[in-house]
DNA sequence: GACGACGAGCTTTTT
DNA sequence: GCTCGTCGTC
């Protein structure tokens, strides 16, 4: 065990073994990163570093697990244990629970999710008459996202003549007081949503001195993942702790910067230097994980961007195979493509279900491709998309859970008051929210004292809200006895809240059923882990892991699986074989995200990251057509895909069949297919010479590049390429104009050199390159 | 107040 | 195409 040193290379030995005070390791994509850190920690421990005095922020539980895992295998399982180790939310959440009462909420206080906010958002706008419209719940709760985590206060705001401008200029003037509001009835609910987890944090660490000296003696060491995605909020955070020793380590690549649209502030990591005297700096290029094409090709794509700390990453694995590009007509067909391709792989080369991974931009493209897996008997799990905590029947037993440790939980409340049904409704509620509003109280509050405030409720009424506390009570008082298990049990089976969903009697009520099944078990694994760990197994701590999880380890069966993921759950992990979906344009980069340079940046590093998860192999499809909204829409191909340098690339084609005229029955599209996309698939088909094979190269004009160059729309016999000569000037969409210098490849792999305007000569795939004759 | 039918809006990504 | 919220009826 102590020959870990052993199995570093230089610059990660460095980074391993230097001694105190602030550094940065700039790790790019597959560099060991994860090694150095848990080396890094389990080194200082060796040193006589207590593991009480270190302090690890990562992005996601699920790397503070394996993180722990891993130091627990060099130093011992009794050593790690006191390491503090996990993600921001949920490192501080813990400390809050034991200093929130200084800032006014209980120590039990509920943390709102996201679902949680909107409604809370919802009730607010509704109660202040304000048009839904113009204030979309979710959008408020984004921009107050963006206050909190910039540290602006509610005073704050209305001292700032700059946001209330903007904000008046959005048609949005009541802003202010919706975020005066919102946070009001949070305080009152004794919530706090995952913003207040920082931005109360920073409160407590600022209005109280003693407490950030005991915190800043406590954390000598603080060593801080993924720092590029930090927003302005963990940031103040983490240099507040840091002050007093400075042994301060962080860790990033502003090449995986992909959570700039929640607050992340990529300037932190290029800051870093400026804001501490002394940095080291350690760079780890050199990359462990990826064949040398998908290295280099993705270097080529994150090349296009122009903000980024000077480093280059390469690696001394084999060349590997091109990465290869696939055209297909719809989303059905893509997923079949996908689900083919895997099968194929797995016979060709014996491979398993875990070594494929399959990513996407959006939680909605994963359908087609399960429909597709499952079709051919292919494992699969999904990570991300509706959580199993956020489903309708777990958050109603949940919220029965909250509402026994924080009564004024309103949220909680609102939801379980009349689930199962009790008889109070719309207009009882409405009742008891302006009294609320009025008196200053938490709804349950004023039930409790439903005899001392005058509300025209009738008897009837007033004895169901009397029973509703009454049974809230009860569970309080045998919450003092019970364990979580127990205690969830008995809420199930005197509010019959199962039963209720079982009267339904459909499948999907079955299924309900047994995700409450579901939870009873987790919350039974969950008391047995924290025993086992020796650690505080409370109801209390149950909630804040629930409502902070966000990877559901349905790892249950250890059957390997195809992991299906959005790009941004993928950073992080790697797989052998990848495919990345849907690389459309409007698709990704996103319809949202187009609109400014910095933004089709961010997009351009997510495709970075998607490509660095690969070890082996890379697929990268697109459909010609794909439902969105309930509609069939023409899909353009991602710009992303010709700003690859072509040496990496090789498009390959469908196979044979799919062009077949009764192959329509069973696509996706058929009866819903615009002709002219018909008419586009056939000459591509027709035109092949040779034998079908699996996988071959395509004829360069294809199908759906009608849109991208209407050139091509009235030469539909012979290939584009053959109509661009030397000497031509073209327009480019995003090099402008240009003269073709060269043009060289066969007639199905055709590159064309050109000098563009602004002096840089490139050479294009003519098959992506959307160019326009000009002359 | 409960329940079912209908329509609007939605899809960017997550703690 | 799906989900959530609103509206109308009992």
């Amino acid at each position: 065990m102590n020959n870990y040193i052993a199995q570093l290379n230089e610059s990660q030995k460095e980074a391993v073994l230097h001694k105190d005070g602030p550094m940065i390791i700039i790790a790019g994509a597959g560099s060991g990163k994860t090694r150095v850190l848990t080396y890094r920690i389990a080194h200082l421990m060796q040193q006589g570093v207590d593991s009480f005095n270190i302090l690890a922020l990562t992005f996601t539980n699920k790397a503070a697990r394996e993180m722990k895992k891993r130091i627990a295998e060099i130093v011992g399982q009794s050593e790690a244990k006191n390491l503090w180790m996990g993600t921001f939310h949920s490192v501080f959440a813990r400390i809050l629970r034991s200093e929130s009462e200084k800032l006014g909420f209980p120590s039990n206080f509920t943390i709102y999710d996201t679902q949680d906010s909107v409604r809370l958002l919802s009730s607010i706008i509704q109660e202040m008459s304000l048009d839904k419209d113009k204030y979309k719940p979710k959008q408020v709760l984004g921009r107050i996202s963006q206050y909190k985590n910039s540290l602006i206060t509610v005073k704050a705001y209305y001292t700032n003549p700059e946001l209330l401008e903007a904000d008046r200029m959005s048609g949005r003037p009541k802003m202010g007081e919706i975020y005066k509001n919102y946070v009001d009835r949070c305080f009152k609910a004794g919530a706090m949503d995952f913003d207040d987890l920082l931005l109360r944090t920073n409160e407590l660490l600022t209005r109280f001195p003693d407490v950030l000296g005991k915190y800043q003696d406590r954390f000598k060491y603080i060593l801080v993942d993924e720092y590029q995605d930090t927003n302005h909020s963990q940031y103040l955070i983490v240099r507040a702790l840091a002050d007093r020793f400075e042994n301060i380590c962080v860790v990033g690549d502003d090449s995986q910067s992909i959570y700039a649209f929640r607050g992340a502030n990529i300037q932190n990591i290029l800051n870093f230097q400026r804001d501490y005297k002394e940095v080291s700096i350690f760079k780890l290029e050199q990359n462990y994980r990826s064949s040398q094409t998908i290295v280099n090709a993705a270097n080529s794509v994150i090349e296009n961007n122009q903000s980024k700390l000077d480093k280059t990453i390469w690696t001394q694995n084999d060349k590997g195979d091109m990465i290869k590009i696939m055209r297909t007509l719809s989303e059905g067909d893509e997923g079949r493509f996908v689900a083919s391709a895997i099968f194929e792989d797995q016979m060709r080369h014996q491979l398993s279900n875990d070594q494929f991974a399959v990513l996407y931009r959006t939680n909605a493209q994963s359908r087609a491709i399960e429909d597709a897996l499952r079709k051919k008997n292919i494992d699969y799990k999904i990570f991300g998309g509706l959580s199993f905590y956020q489903r309708k029947e777990i958050k109603d037993t949940l919220a029965y859970l909250r509402l026994i440790l924080n009564p004024n939980d309103e949220e909680a409340l609102k939801r379980v008051i009349n689930y199962p049904a009790r008889g109070i409704g719309d207009t009882t509620m409405n009742k008891l929210t302006v009294a609320a509003n009025e008196l200053n109280k938490s709804i349950f509050e004023v039930i409790e004292n439903i005899d001392v405030v005058n509300l025209q409720l009738n008897t009837g009424t007033k004895n169901k809200l009397r029973d509703f506390v009454l049974l809230i009570k009860s569970f309080q008082a045998e919450a003092q006895t019970l364990n979580a298990f127990e205690i969830a049990e008995l809420v199930l089976k005197k509010t019959k809240l199962v039963r209720d969903i079982e009267k339904d009697g459909t499948p999907e009520a079955i299924s309900k059923v047994e995700n409450v099944q579901e939870l009873l078990n987790g919350i039974k694994d969950f008391i047995e882990v924290q025993k086992e760990k020796e650690e505080d197994d409370s109801l209390a701590v149950f909630l804040i892991d629930v409502a902070l999880a966000t990877d559901l380890d349905n790892d249950k069966d250890d059957k390997p699986r195809v992991s299906l993921m959005t790009i941004h759950l993928a950073k992080g992990l790697e797989f052998p074989h990848v495919f990345i979906v849907g690389m459309e344009e409007n698709l990704f980069p996103s319809a949202m995200s187009m609109n400014t340079r910095s933004e089709v940046e961010e997009e351009r590093r997510l495709f970075y990251v998607a490509l660095t998860r690969a070890e082996k192999q890379v697929y990268l499809s697109y459909a010609q057509s794909r439902y969105r909204w309930g509609k069939l829409v023409d899909c353009e191909p991602s710009r992303f895909l010709e700003e690859i340098d072509e040496q990496f690339v090789q498009q390959i084609a469908p196979k044979q069949p799919q062009f077949k005229q009764n192959s329509f029955i069973d696509s996706d599209i058929f009866g819903e297919t615009p002709p002219e996309t018909v008419r586009f698939k056939k000459p591509i088909g027709v035109k092949r010479k040779e034998a079908p094979k699996p996988i071959k190269k395509a004829s360069p004009v294809q199908g759906n590049f009608k849109r991208m160059h209407q050139v091509k729309m009235d030469i539909p016999e012979g290939p584009f390429a053959t109509k661009l000569k030397v000497g031509n000037f073209v327009i480019h969409g995003k090099f402008g104009k240009g003269e073709v210098l060269a043009i060289e490849g066969n007639e199905n792999d055709q590159k064309a050199e050109i000098k563009f305007e602004n002096g840089e000569i490139k050479k294009l795939l003519l098959q992506f390159a959307k160019l326009k004759i000009v002359n």
